[in-house]
RNA sequence: GCCCCCAUCGUCUAGUGGCCUAGGACACCACCCUUUCAAGGUGGCGGCACGGGUUCGAAUCCCGUUGGGGGUGCCA
């Protein structure tokens, strides 16, 4: 630790799209920058050129600006990219090549581990370090580990040391004269006076000899501080391949910004409290690195599902139903788009606000207020219709509707009324007409969506399920 | 193989030697409420990996075992 301004990085490699333990991490170092009145840097470490699109990291600031770190934030600086600063990465190169710190090796990646493995000892044995080799074509520079231990202290997790026999002396520069990504990630950190590096736990490993080179360029680190990765249900690290990491996507899906936050930011650390369901405020004013857990995490969508149900019914009426908006006037919405009716949804929004967990399901959860004639799922209609009078009760309830006034009150008491002519309790009377009238067995509210329906089309649809299921046709 | 990290209910966690008969949340189960489904309410199930120490006292400290994870590139 240092008495240095508090500057933290977050520092992503652009690949397509924005991976949650990213997100994780870049929370963690922004509500560190927000309360010490710190700042976060954002750097883009595009060094790798095989994998590196400018759309991406617009994809990456838009992430970022969707849970909050925004860019015209006054804590927020960058984004910077790490692809501008090689010639200070070289310089640097340069600069501990001529102090002795590194030397040049003309072995080729192949002839190293065919020595290894000659040797039974794994990674670079030091070949050429007495050599007095001179910068060349298809040369390395690699860094000269001096002998003892690196002790890393990390703010997580304590004191890590590490035996320096055991670290090869690895490359700064390739072979075309290109900086690797530990001597760029380094001599930025450097350049940009970052006094708390704090990443995820696969970097532990790199720390000490990230540390080193800070030593080796006669700079104090910083102070470190390396997070658990997070996990998926087979304890493995989150990868793209496997699990669905991107940020991106749970967007799409209708998570809330502010309910993906507060899910992760409980990923290796807990609010103070009962609930876990906090305010960023609170995050703010409570998170602490010390307190971050040791062990990795599991990223369980089902959790997240019910923080972001949690947060959905917190939202009010009004803004929830303007959140649904795009879901419900997409290109892919189910039903013909000019029969959709905005005012028929917000007479609804209310009853279907506590029954979804993601914005994308109010889509089904209406889809047969909009559609002519709604998919009729054959398994729950045949067993609706099977119910003893279920064909009675339909016949019954569409004379009665024909001429019931047409009101939420007397259309339910009139229903329940034909079913308990029949003995049927009120649960099992509308089911035959809900199946009709919705063409599943489940759903919202049954007399709000009759009401808007209106007579005519509740009537042709009870109708339409008379004859379907074979009564008389009335 | 080698290096490093880690270990509390199924999962995420609280716990920093006595407030622990281990607390909360998700999931699950039951009941209540109820026009289906939800939501809400009440209750329940369920854990300190194991073995040794240290101590009057250990989930908490130490050692070992076992089990997980990460790293081991001229990737980042």
């Amino acid at each position: 630790m240092s008495d240095r301004p508090l500057r933290l990085r977050f520092a992503p490699s652009p690949t397509g799209f924005f991976h949650v333990g990213g997100a994780r991490t870049a929370l963690y170092n922004w509500a560190l920058a927000q309360r010490e009145g710190g700042t976060f840097v954002l750097r883009i470490e595009d060094t790798d050129e095989a994998r590196n699109r400018p759309e991406w990291t617009h994809g990456i600031i838009d992430a970022l600006a969707w849970i909050g770190i925004a860019a015209d934030d006054p804590h927020f600086e960058g984004p910077y990219f790490q692809s501008h600063f090689a010639d200070a990465h070289v310089a640097a190169a340069n600069q501990l090549f001529e102090a002795g710190l590194a030397y040049y090796c003309d072995l080729t990646a192949e002839q190293v581990q065919e020595r290894a493995k000659a040797s039974g000892k794994p990674g670079y044995d030091g070949y050429s370090r007495d050599r007095n080799l001179e910068p060349g074509p298809g040369r390395v520079l690699r860094f000269r580990v001096p002998a003892g231990t690196t002790v890393v202290t990390d703010l997580v997790r304590g004191e890590v040391s590490f035996d320096n026999a055991n670290t090869e002396d690895f490359v700064l520069l390739r072979g075309n004269a290109t900086p690797m990504f530990l001597l760029a990630n380094v001599v930025d950190d450097v350049a940009m006076r970052i006094s708390h590096v704090v990443r995820a736990e696969e970097h532990l490993p790199n720390t000490p000899k990230q540390q080193m080179l800070w030593e080796a360029l006669g700079e104090e680190p910083p102070a470190w501080a390396h997070v658990p990765v997070l996990v998926n249900e087979q304890r493995k690290k989150l990868s793209k391949r496997r699990d669905k990491v991107a940020v991106e996507q749970y967007r799409a899906e209708g998570y809330l910004a502010d309910a993906m936050v507060n899910y992760l930011m409980t990923l290796g650390w807990a609010p103070s409290g009962e609930t876990e369901i906090v305010p960023w405020s609170q995050i703010v004013d409570e998170f602490r690195l010390e307190d971050v857990t040791h062990s990795p995490a599991f990223f369980d969508i089902k959790k997240l599902s019910a923080f972001n149900g949690e947060y959905i019914r917190k939202l009010g009426v009004e803004r929830f139903i303007e959140l649904c908006a795009p879901y419900l006037t997409a290109d892919d919405v189910p039903w013909p788009r000019e029969q959709f009716n905005p005012s028929v949804f917000s007479a609804m929004a209310e009853l279907v606000q506590t029954r979804v967990t993601r914005l994308d399901q109010v889509v089904a959860m209406v889809d047969f207020l909009f559609l002519t004639d709604p998919p009729i799922d054959d398994d729950a209609f045949a067993k609706a219709m099977s119910a003893p009078n279920a064909i009675a009760l339909l016949g019954e309830v569409i004379g009665a509707y024909e001429t019931a006034e047409w009101d939420h009150d007397v259309l339910k008491e009139t229903l329940e009324a034909v079913g308990a002519g029949h003995g049927l309790k009120p649960g099992k009377a509308q089911a035959p007409v809900r199946i009709a009238i919705t063409g599943r067995s489940v759903g919202p509210p049954l007399y709000e969506p009759l009401v808007l329906l209106g007579r005519e089309e509740t009537l042709r649809r009870l109708r339409a399920a008379l004859e379907r299921g074979g009564g008389p046709a009335a």
